[in-house]
DNA sequence: TCTGGGGTCCTAGGACCC
DNA sequence: TCTGGGGTCCTAGGACCC
């Protein structure tokens, strides 16, 4: 059996652990750049606040109903995130852990007699809460798909489940099937809902388990729907992740605070963003063999809609990197290409791809010596910045005016990692 | 005037190879 | 008039997730 621990509005979670004053009140986190509504609590739900709307569309309701906002605090939510994930990994064994999201972790039961599941999901529930002031959800299923289909019902009537929700026997199966709307099934969005709904008369997961796997390959994606639907079966088809497994891609974007017009602001984002991008790819030992940058201007052509279009350019590095001022210099030219006098520009990204382990990088003869003191100065940078403040130490290129930097006027202090910001009790 | 920031997986189609 | 078959690798784009 597999369960899913879900961390209940979290980032509005975070947050009261230290205003415990908001307890049963309404609260919700803005993204970055305060633009719109990333997490409510259920009281902020039941006002009628959108998930994910504007910010400023939503003002008036939230003033008028005394709802707390606040800025997103991913130095809090970060640090929260990690101690929930370390209370689950001594509860059930750290290589039963797959950390799935910031807020969410798989666990691998399948060690546990059936019979124990429903306590150990309470245990679960119960010392995150006491160790961390966050609460979870636990759905525990025969499979992935459904142990996300569990743990959401276990959210919806809390007090009676004390949201947890274990699916050991059929019955419970078919039951809470037939309580999962299509467009809430984990893998199916609002395509396949549509589609699903449109087309096949298709409402319900329960109605979606009863089709054939075969059905599912050619009418949703080929093997994904195949195993969507096997999954429903409590067949298991997508395993449990290797924890040690790194990332991909790494990608650092950022809404700008107001447009932007100048190449030397856009310039001064892409070196800032590159900077942090390489941070990550250094700290899973890792170089990158291609940088993408983009950017991102509103078209305001249609009836002044929202409406951005996004341009982007890549270059191949003769040689993987993880070289902070080498993938500076290979973005820069791009950002140039890219740029046009005149435009109005929202945002600005880069990824990084093609990335290999950095004790793999093929050396290069001709600068042995170099290189290696390259990487020293990259590994003092990190832990200068780590143990200090961000950018304590930084590339010129990322300069100091910073006339682009987000919006996050309403943010709360960074109470676990800052000494500085320590909450003072009088 | 104001609409987030990360990721994953899969497929189709083109280029290229023998 | 007649013009193969099989494979790999890469990229773009779509769909999904939190």
């Amino acid at each position: 059996m597999k369960a899913i621990v879900d961390c209940n509005s979290f980032y509005c979670s975070c947050e009261r652990v230290f205003r415990p004053d908001l307890l049963n009140k309404p609260v919700v986190v803005l993204s970055n750049n305060d633009g719109c509504i990333i997490s409510r609590t259920d009281e902020a739900k039941s006002l009628g606040i959108q998930m994910a709307g504007p910010y400023y569309q939503a003002r008036g309701l939230l003033e008028q109903n005394n709802v707390a906002v606040f800025s997103s605090n991913y130095h809090l939510y970060g640090d929260m995130s990690k101690r929930v994930m370390d209370t689950l990994r001594m509860i059930v064994g750290g290589d039963k852990v797959e950390v799935y999201s910031v807020d969410e972790a798989f666990l691998d039961l399948s060690q546990v007699p059936v019979n124990e599941l429903e306590n150990l999901a309470m245990e679960i529930r119960n010392t995150v809460e006491q160790w961390t002031g966050i609460k979870v959800s636990v759905g525990v299923a025969p499979s992935k798909v459904l142990s996300k289909v569990a743990n959401r019902l276990s959210k919806k009537d809390k007090n009676a489940t004390e949201c947890v929700m274990v699916l050991d026997k059929e019955e419970k199966v078919v039951d809470a099937l037939q309580r999962t709307p299509i467009g809430e099934v984990w893998g199916v969005g609002r395509r396949y809902a549509d589609k699903l709904r449109d087309w096949w008369g298709i409402y319900n997961a329960l109605q979606l388990r009863n089709m054939s796997p075969a059905w599912a390959a050619t009418h949703m994606g080929g093997v994904t729907g195949e195993r969507l639907v096997r999954e429903l079966r409590a067949e298991p088809c997508i395993e449990m992740k290797d924890p040690l497994e790194s990332k991909k891609m790494i990608a650092t974007t950022r809404m700008f605070g107001k447009p932007v017009t100048e190449l030397r602001d856009l310039r001064e984002a892409v070196a800032t963003y590159t900077s942090r991008a390489a941070e990550k790819l250094r700290r899973q030992y890792c170089a990158a063999g291609v940088i993408q940058v983009f950017v991102v201007t509103n078209n305001y052509d249609n009836n002044y809609s929202y409406n951005p279009q996004t341009k982007g350019l890549y270059s191949t590095l003769p040689r993987p990197t993880s070289n902070t001022h080498e993938l500076i210099r290979e973005a820069l030219p791009l950002v140039e290409k890219l740029f046009r006098k005149g435009s109005r520009y929202l945002k600005a990204g880069i990824t990084l791809s093609g990335l290999v382990p950095d004790d793999s990088i093929q050396g290069n003869l001709f600068v042995p010596h170099q290189e290696n003191l390259n990487r020293l100065l990259m590994e003092t940078i990190d832990n200068v910045n780590f143990s200090m403040r961000d950018d304590m130490l930084k590339f010129c290129a990322a300069g100091v005016a910073k006339n682009w930097k987000m919006r996050q006027e309403l943010r709360s202090a960074r109470f676990t990692t800052r000494w500085e910001e320590l909450m003072v009790v009088k």
